[in-house]
DNA sequence: TAATGTAATTGATAATGTCAACTATAATTC
DNA sequence: GAATTATAGTTGACATTATCAATTACATTA
């Protein structure tokens, strides 16, 4: 039993947090998947920010970013830029809509965090942060 | 900052999660995906277990759990027998191979689970426990 | 310089998730 | 009791997310 919620809990838990970050996202009326939602303010908080860096923070296949960037750039929210270190890569920058967007995004997030988190204290959340930062590395040291 | 971290080491927790139980999923050399093994271990512990139980617990569409029953009985795992309340509907039953393989999967469960919480106390656990489904119920109630 | 490694792209395909329409049965209401 | 409305489950279509393998172009190492 105790195993069984463990695990469930948390798949609920994250289930429950991408439908209300999907539905806010929808009010955005851009149309973007949470993925490219995730995408942009990864690259806006990361600076410079290439391809790689996308997938090795989301532990997700280049294929998958190639794509979610593709979609990005088409929308004008992100472009490429020379990366003066290394001709195979570029570096993704966050264009003047795309920052617009990321103001939305952040403002969304907000809402959902405060949402999430309304009757915990901060004691509360920072326990909750620092134990699952110990399971994830737990799970990824192999 | 933040709140990127709250959701953020979140997702990667549950992609941690999902991943190992993938790979140790794979090791049954059952061509099963870690929804049907869900489904597998929510029809073992709730009986009788229609397939809206199911739809509902996991939060998921009636059309994707047809297919996840449809695939489990084709494998022999689980079977459909009448429910006497309610000709609409059928009660999931496991089979004989079927409650083989939630044995399997209960040693998978528990090894994966004592990976993720080695070094961590019960009490921690039970506290992460509480805050989690705290969050669930917050975002859940709309 | 040759061999090996890495960044990014493309094609193929699997797994997951959602919506709308439909059938059959159940429950409610007039 | 008949008509209406609701529910359980199925099917088709499709979007999203994810992974693998092969390839190109450039970088690094031997």
């Amino acid at each position: 039993m105790s195993d069984r919620k463990s695990s469930e809990s948390l798949f609920h838990l994250v289930h429950a947090l991408k439908r209300q970050l999907f539905e806010q996202a929808e009010q955005l009326n851009v149309n973007l998947t949470p993925m490219h939602i995730r995408v942009m303010k990864i690259i806006d908080r990361k600076k410079p920010c290439t391809a790689i860096d996308i997938a090795s923070f989301l532990r997700r296949d280049k294929a998958q970013v190639t794509r979610l960037v593709n979609t990005l750039i088409e929308k004008d929210l992100i472009s490429k830029e020379p990366n003066p270190n290394d001709k195979r890569s570029q570096y993704l920058c966050v264009t003047e809509t795309g920052t617009a967007l990321v103001d939305e995004i952040a403002k969304i997030d907000a809402n959902t965090m405060q949402m999430m988190t309304k009757n915990l204290s901060e004691e509360e959340l920072s326990e909750f942060q620092r134990i699952s930062s110990l399971m994830s590395k737990n799970l990824e040291s192999r």
